[in-house]
RNA sequence: GCCGAAGUAGCUCAGUUGGCCAGAGCAGCUGAUUUGUAAUCUGCAGGUCAAGGGUUCGAAUCCCUUCUUCGGCUCCA
């Protein structure tokens, strides 16, 4: 007998060799019929899998991730039972369960294209297959006979993936005719897999290598109920509406013009305004917080950036350099500012009193990406980063980095962003010759930027290779609309700019040492935090930095005075307020400016007319009543100041 | 850049075995109405069907090229 441990710290003997279904059975059929994987010994596995030993015990029903990815990666295996089905002799590349759903990577063969049209016959072909109930079965193989299974069946793909791998690890699974190589953890059949829709089809290059092969990817998610699968149709649907593109075009945000050129945004008057807004906003916050504001061209020397190493790196993939017409020097459009700043820098002596130097600005950057990659305004061509950099003593670095931390925090949480996630992006141990610098100075970056973390308390997640190729980093995120991630912030430590233009400062002891550099971003791009702003808020902003915070809806033209003299009032209490003269009835004044998301509507008529006073109405909620202009006023203000407090 | 899909009025969309002069709703402009908390009524205007080329007696519709957009891959100083 063995000793199986709970969750809840309860134990229970079981017969040698149990397997987590069985476990889950004699509980209840019911749970049984629930759980998809089971954690064992903190090692997740499959349900069927036999414990040999005493171990601890968590079954997994479909509310925890481990479960839902076993689910989805027992659905890519079927999906990819039913490709070979539908189509004999497609190879396979990589078909992993990811956040929602699963995809696989499938190579059709020559001449052969999967489009939308078969997705409808793949999905039949599963539903067929998840119906027979197949039975997986997991069998460990040696190094030789998974390669031997492979070549038979020509699959040059795995045949690739499997002599990476060490013998001994590798594990096949098998439901019905279809055989894959597989770490799992699976499902034990494929009853469960009741809902299924394939969702997209795409290129995806193999291993992610553009100079290799490109396959199929097809994308997919199930569910063990259809009702699942509508609400997550649903879901999708309302994430649709939230779009930054769509919605950015119907408040009137921002546009494109491909006779502009791709990747160049546009703002509209009431983007402009948003963004200024926030621009001004967090010049207030720096300048209480010891920056100072600086301001650099638009280009610079290519020498610059062969200076700064950034010209070796990334000169190929840039904008091409401009010329002068007489001279011929040559210039980039400014990729980043940091170079510029360590001019600055070295514009006037420093002292070791004077540190740490705080130098910010609004920079506007530009970067040739690939035409394919861009995305409405969270990736573009042309941005304006919030950007700064920070000199300071090696003593001081620490103190700086948390002090940073802290402004982010702040930042977010005045933009409601409740929900981000922070990442140390540290150095690949393997590929150090991707970078540049020091062994010893890397080790010191990297180690204060997780001291710094830790003391502040944050839940990071690390990233190996992640690292900006002269320093380590710490990254904050925020999801979109759709699930994706962006990064917005950053804060990144460099001992190797100071080293390359020189940069000193005079210590106490009367001599020269070299400053410790930090470049850092709160929005990270104008552009992206905007983007995701718009998102996050389905437009919605906050009041403080909404366009317009107000608007007066007099219920017919007899009150378009009384209407006017309110704006005056409001405007010089510097309250973002408009009118809506329209002939049009109270109703739909009121619906076309609710759509605008406009926070307040001030609705009057004879009532307030005579009594001086407005009916306020609040975007979403509805009527709040009547109030007199000076109430309205202190309304705005009270609640502007509790969202932009410290 | 690569793979796949798409592009009809400012917006959302209809219009495929190729066949009068390309339609609707919303938005816009007229006029009427003077309105009390999410759509008042009338009329008008609005399109080289992304652009260019081809097939055809005839093209929004079929073919080619280009541009742009969308979903991915790759990249992101």
């Amino acid at each position: 007998m063995i000793r199986i441990t709970f969750p809840d710290g309860s134990v229970r003997e079981f017969e040698k060799g149990v397997s987590s279904y069985d476990i889950a059975m004699s509980i209840s059929p019911r749970l049984a019929a629930e759980v998809f994987a089971a954690t064992v010994n903190g090692e997740i596995t499959d349900l069927s899998r036999p414990i040999a030993t005493d171990a601890t015990l968590k079954l997994h029903k479909w509310d925890d991730a481990e479960a839902r990815h076993a689910f989805w990666h027992t659905s890519a295996h079927l999906m990819a039972e039913a490709l070979e089905a539908l189509y004999p002799g497609m190879k396979f590349g990589i078909g992993p369960a990811i956040e929602s759903g699963f995809y696989y990577d499938v190579d059709p063969g020559e001449g052969r294209v999967i489009t939308d049209s078969d997705l409808v016959l793949i999905e039949a072909k599963m539903k067929e297959l998840a119906s027979n109930n197949l039975k997986i079965t997991r069998r460990e193989v040696s190094k030789n006979e998974a390669l031997d299974y492979f070549s038979k069946k020509g699959d040059e793909y795995k045949l690739e993936l499997i002599s990476e791998l060490e013998d001994g690890t590798i594990t096949l699974y098998t439901q019905g005719n279809f055989t894959d190589l597989c770490r799992g953890p699976h499902l034990p059949d494929t009853s469960n897999i009741k809902a299924i829709k394939l969702t997209s089809l795409a290129g995806a290059y193999w291993r992610g290598d553009e100079k290799r092969k490109m396959l199929t990817r097809i994308y997919g998610i199930t569910f063990p109920k259809q009702k699942l699968l509508d609400e997550y149709m649903v879901l999708l649907e309302e994430a649709r509406k939230r779009d930054h593109r769509r919605l950015g075009k119907e408040l009137e945000l921002f546009t494109f013009s491909p006779k502009v050129g791709l990747g160049l945004p546009l703002w509209l008057p009431k983007g402009a305004d948003l963004k200024q807004r926030l621009i001004d906003f967090m010049t207030k916050v720096l300048r209480k917080r010891g920056y100072t504001m600086v301001s650099t061209p638009h280009i610079g020397n290519v020498n610059l950036y062969k200076t700064s190493g950034h010209y070796e790196k990334y000169g190929a993939d840039s904008f091409r350099p401009i010329t002068t017409p007489q001279e011929g020097e040559v210039f980039m459009l400014k990729p980043m500012n940091c170079p510029h700043h360590c001019e600055l820098y070295n514009a006037t002596p420093h002292s070791y009193k004077d540190l740490p130097l705080r130098m910010a600005e609004f920079g506007t950057v530009y970067r040739y990406e690939q035409s394919g990659e861009l995305h409405g305004l969270t990736r573009v061509r042309s941005f304006t980063q919030d950007d700064a950099h920070h000199y300071c003593r090696p003593d001081q670095l620490l103190e700086e980095f948390m002090s940073i931390i802290d402004l982010v925090q702040y930042i977010f949480k005045v933009a409601d962003f409740n929900e981000y996630t922070a990442q140390i992006s540290l150095r690949d141990p393997e590929n150090k010759e991707k970078y540049i610098g020091t062994d010893e100075n890397w080790e010191k970056a990297e180690s204060a930027i997780i001291e710094a973390a830790k003391l502040k308390g944050l839940i990071t997640t690390v990233a190996l290779g992640e690292a900006a190729f002269y320093g380590p980093k710490l990254d904050f995120m925020v999801r979109d609309a759709i699930g994706r991630k962006w990064q917005l912030g950053t804060i990144q430590v460099d001992y190797n700019l100071p080293e390359r233009f020189e940069l000193t400062y005079m210590g106490s002891d009367n001599q020269k040492h070299q400053p410790v550099m930090i470049h850092r971003a709160i929005f990270g791009s104008m552009e992206r935090f905007v983007a995701v702003l718009i998102e996050n808020t389905a437009g919605k902003f906050p009041l403080w930095l909404t366009p317009d915070q107000a608007i007066i809806l007099p219920i017919s033209e007899k009150f378009n005075d009384y209407a006017k003299n309110v704006l005056n009032l409001l405007n010089n209490s510097d309250i973002r307020t408009l009118i809506d003269e329209r002939n049009e009835k109270i109703g739909k004044k009121i619906r076309d400016n609710e759509l605008k998301r406009i926070p307040y509507l001030l609705i009057i008529g004879e009532k307030e007319a005579e009594s001086n006073t407005v009916s306020v109405r609040r975007q979403g909620e509805g009527d709040k009543g009547v109030m007199t202009i000076e109430e309205f006023i202190a309304l705005i203000k009270a609640e502007v100041a509790a969202e932009i407090e410290n």
